[in-house]
DNA sequence: CGTTTGCCTTACGTGAACGTCAATGTGACT
DNA sequence: AGTCACATTGACGTTCACGTAAGGCAAACG
């Protein structure tokens, strides 16, 4: 019976760090769906969830709508063998694109350390001979 | 003397696949610098490194401002210690947000495998078993 | 020499993702 | 009943990252 698995728009707005506005704008766009109590939203665990994947679809540069596609994968209930199949090619390219992304991910962060290997080397060498 | 190390806009388009209104843009935001022959503007070797650099940026999700203040990181021939101090700090949080992104990274194809891993088996129920 | 081609600047337009403000409603105290 | 505190629905404003004409210059081609 912990049916208190239901957040108002401030508790979410709390945990998630994000205003109003947000939760209200991302509702307008259907990625999420929460009910109602009256005028008062009410966002179930399945929002969370998707808030949750909203928000890393974000940090990845994914835009809102694309980011509905991809949710709709997570979401599937259906037992449409086209859907499926649909739904399969989706997440392949999601896949391919995030592990490109994780190529260039360790080639920046290899770039980065040798950058800052560097100016440990420079910041050294300064201070064995002050005054260039 | 290859001093060929001079591109046109349209060279740059093409190799980079961007428009050339992006470039002008980015000049204008200080990102490029490119030489100019009169009117005309010619990339130099060092534009092209840091267009390669600001690309990246985007792909994570950088705005262009972070990406300036990051490309400012490579472009270090200055000997002071403060600005190397000062640039130190930066480049350990960027090595630290990208770390972090890594994680995220990881935890999302790993998420994703498993979402495509789900499905590959209720296709194969479904065509063991046609017409639920 | 005229015109096409390519680049230039200036400037207004655009889509995404919210911010912000105004008017209204509603439950919870006191 | 009054008055906070907070939520809701418009609706207009804003920032970022360019797109897209409009008009001009200049080399290059037929």
């Amino acid at each position: 019976m912990t049916n208190d698995d239901l957040m108002t728009i401030r508790q979410m707005c709390d945990t998630f760090e994000v205003t109003p506005r947000t939760l209200r704008f991302y509702e307008s766009k259907e990625l999420l769906a929460p009910k109602r109590e009256g005028q008062k939203r009410l966002f179930t665990r399945r929002d969370r969830a998707r808030l949750k994947l909203i928000l890393r679809g974000k940090r990845f540069g994914f835009s809102l709508e694309e980011i509905r596609q991809l949710l709709d994968l997570y979401e599937i209930g259906d037992d449409q063998e086209t859907q499926l199949t649909q739904a399969r090619a989706i997440a392949q390219n999601r896949l391919e694109d995030l592990k490109a992304r994780r190529v260039d991910l360790e080639e920046a962060i290899a770039d980065l350390e040798e950058q800052i290997a560097w100016g440990e080397e420079t910041l050294q060498k300064l201070r064995r001979n002050p005054a260039a």
